[in-house]
DNA sequence: ATCAAAACGTTCGTACACAAACAATAATCA
DNA sequence: TGATTATTGTTTGTGTACGAACGTTTTGAT
């Protein structure tokens, strides 16, 4: 006789689906908690993960349009919008049309922009430190390989 | 002299801050293309990912509170709210008063509901190997039960 | 030079994700 | 028992995420 195990069907299977055992499903937990991480981290700054992502990327172009901007932070245009939209909206960036290309808005940061996009970047590197914390060294370095390839 | 390279600071310097080192953005990534092979495989069944999660547990469970069910899929209860209410829209669950707690509502899958989850089960192995493809068998092992360990 | 295709950015609609505040009910414990 | 605390589920508001459709501008091919 099997032993007994908690009826999980009408006919006392187990569960065809293990969801604890997707990697959409464990992508989808893991990204929470790195998010609750980062808010938490960043809650001084007032900086999403999305908002800190692109600031940080202008910062690096100095001069961006809006869609390449997307794509260099994986955000589609439609999200692209509202996260450049926030950031305007606080003055951390400014725009100007594109000599070349009327179709372009190119942005760039503001002095309050930079300033605090400088002020934010250690809270980074304790959101990454604190998110890999139960990994040690050589685990980090394998996870980060591994996860790189399916991005 | 160091060799010429394309300016990303005001003064040339490398950015301090590497987003597409820091894992918070390579789960994000991760995560956005998980869920778009999702999408891709689930088209035919009209489920995302949080839907077909919660409809797998309730089907595990038989008969679950909304609460409890959004501890079992990651959700808080404000989500769960949303995506409860969707597929009872569709007529894919049914709720009854919790007989010895006033406060809770029971849910289970209707018939439809039942039918549903068990055409969308295959998928649900194919999305995962879609997903997984880039890593052959022992890659795969090591990154869940990296994963794993970071949720 | 022209015309078709592509790229830019916008808008609308749907779906997670979660903080915060709330009323109703249940559990705990003094 | 009676007061405190916790849990359940709801609502509101903000912020990603993305499909789809759109007008404008640029590019590419003929």
């Amino acid at each position: 006789m099997p032993p007994p195990r908690k009826p999980s069907t009408i006919d006392g299977d187990a569960p065809a689906y293990r969801l604890e055992r997707q990697i959409g499903y464990l992508l989808r937990r893991a990204h929470q908690r790195a998010s609750a991480i980062f808010m938490a981290r960043f809650a001084g700054h007032g900086l999403t993960p999305t908002q800190f992502a692109a600031l940080a990327k202008i910062g690096d172009e100095n001069e961006v349009s809006q869609n390449h901007l997307g794509r260099l932070t994986a955000m589609d245009p439609a999200t692209m919008k509202g996260v450049i939209g926030r950031l305007h909206a606080r003055s951390l960036i400014a725009s100007k049309p594109d000599a070349t290309d009327r179709r372009r808005t190119l942005w760039r940061l503001t002095e309050s922009g930079a300033h605090t996009l400088a002020q934010a970047l250690p809270a980074g590197a304790q959101t990454t430190e604190e998110t890999l914390a139960p990994l040690d060294e050589e685990e980090r370095r394998v996870f980060l390989e591994l996860l790189s390839r399916l991005v």
